[in-house]
DNA sequence: CGACAAACGAAACGCTGTGTAGCGTTTCAT
DNA sequence: ATGAAACGCTACACAGCGTTTCGTTTGTCG
C-alpha cells in the first residue's frame, strides 16, 4: 500500500551507504563529507540530504548497516570460556575496518550526542547486557564469587577494549593479550592465601 | 644571546593557547577554528599559522600547556592507597573541563597520527609509567602477587577511565565507583578457596 | 492512456573556515 | 641609524556545508 510518485530508489540508498563506508574507512570522519559520498555513489548531494539529516546520522547508519558488529551468543557450560569467546569477537571485529570507523563514530559523537546515544543504544548497551548475562550465569553456577560486583568487570573488560581502540596503546590483534587480560581480571591482583594449592 | 628581530610576543603567544583552551572547553574540536581563536585572544590569524601548523597542533599544545596534566606521585607505605590516589586524581581531572579537552585532542588523533603520538608521549606515557612503578613496589613489598602482569593491571585502570570518558556509559564522579574497580581488580573474579578466613 | 505525486540528478547560492600573500608597523640587536 | 623579525590588518582563492531551484524520471491511481 504505497501511495502515488516515485519509489525510492533501494539502488541509490544502498550505493550512498557503500560508499559513506568505504570513505570512513579510508579517511575516517574528520575528513568524510557528504559531497565526497555523492561523488563515489553516483548520486546527487540532494539525494542524500532527503533521507540523511546530516553527516553524523550518515555515518551512524553506514556503520550499523555495514559492520560486522553483531557478536556471538555462545552458551557453553562454562562462562569463562563463553566469555572468551564473546570479548575474542569484538576484539577481532575492532582490530579491522570496522574498528576504524568505530573510532570515527564514538569520537565524532563527543560533540554530537545524538549519535553517541545511538551508538550505545544500539551496540554498546546490547553487547554489555550479553557478557552480564554470562557472568551472572557464571555466578550461579559456582564459577564466580557470589559477591562478585558485575557492572564492574563488565566496565573492565570493555575499557580495555576500546581503550586500544580509541589510543592505540598496544594493537588489538597481540597475540595472547586477551587471555592475559581476562585471566588476570578474573584472579585479582592480590597474593592468594597460602593453603593447601595455589588457587585457579 | 638572540638574533636580531623582534621577539616573539610572549603575551601573544599566551593570549592564543589560553583562547584555544577556552574554545576546545566551550565547542570541542569539532567547532574549533583558527578563526575563532584568533578573534578571542586579539591576535591575527597569520600569527597563529605564523608559530602553528593548523589546528591539530595548537590544541594539542593549548591542552599541554593548561591542562592540569600533572598527577600527584605519592610515595605511602601502601602501594593500594598511592594507586587510589593516583587514579582518583585522573578521574578528577577527566571529569572536568580537561577532560573534555583531552576527547577532543584523541578525536584529533585519529587522523593525526603524530599528534596522538604527541598525547601518547607527553601524557599517557608518564602516567601509565607512574602506574607500573606503584605496582612493582607493590610487588615488592608482597601487597601485591609475584606473578602479576603489571602492563594488564594499569591497562584495566586506565581502560574503565578513557571508557568512561569517551564513550561515557557512567558518569567518571559516581561516587564509590573507583573504589569499586580498584578492589576487584586487586581481587578478582574467582571464588577464594575456602581456608581459614576471607581473603584480603 | 493521462494526471498526479514523489523521487531523482544537475547546478547554483550564501555561508563559514582554511591557508597564503602583501603591506605597513613595531620592537629589538648591532 | 639600520636591518631582521614579529606583529596586526586586509584581501584572496579554495573547499565543504547545507539549501534551493529546476527540469527529468518513474511509479500509482482514476
Amino acid at each position: 500500500m504505497r501511495g502515488p510518485g516515485r519509489p525510492r530508489s533501494d539502488q541509490a540508498r544502498d550505493a550512498i551507504l557503500d560508499a559513506a563506508f568505504q570513505l570512513l574507512e579510508e579517511n575516517g570522519l574528520e575528513r568524510f563529507t557528504i559531497e565526497g559520498v555523492a561523488a563515489r555513489s553516483g548520486t546527487a548531494k540532494t539525494t542524500i540530504y532527503r533521507w540523511w539529516p546530516g553527516k553524523g546520522a550518515l555515518a551512524m547508519e553506514a556503520l550499523l548497516a555495514h559492520a560486522e558488529l553483531t557478536v556471538p551468543i555462545p552458551h557453553t557450560a562454562s562462562a569463562v570460556s563463553d566469555l572468551r569467546t564473546v570479548l575474542d569477537g569484538i576484539a577481532r571485529s575492532f582490530a579491522g575496518a570496522t574498528g576504524r570507523v568505530v573510532a570515527s563514530i564514538v569520537l565524532a559523537g563527543q560533540n554530537d550526542p545524538p549519535t553517541l546515544k545511538v551508538y550505545h543504544d544500539k551496540v554498546v548497551e546490547p553487547r554489555r547486557q550479553r557478557l552480564r548475562d554470562i557472568i551472572e550465569r557464571g555466578k550461579r553456577n559456582g564459577e564466580f564469587r557470589p559477591d562478585l560486583h558485575v557492572e564492574t568487570l563488565v566496565e573492565a573488560m570493555y575499557g580495555a577494549l576500546y581503550t586500544r581502540l580509541l589510543i592505540r596503546f598496544s594493537p588489538l590483534d597481540e597475540p595472547g593479550w586477551m587471555d592475559r587480560h581476562i585471566n588476570q581480571l578474573l584472579e585479582g591482583a592480590l597474593p592468594r592465601p597460602l593453603c593447601g594449592q595455589g588457587a585457579k
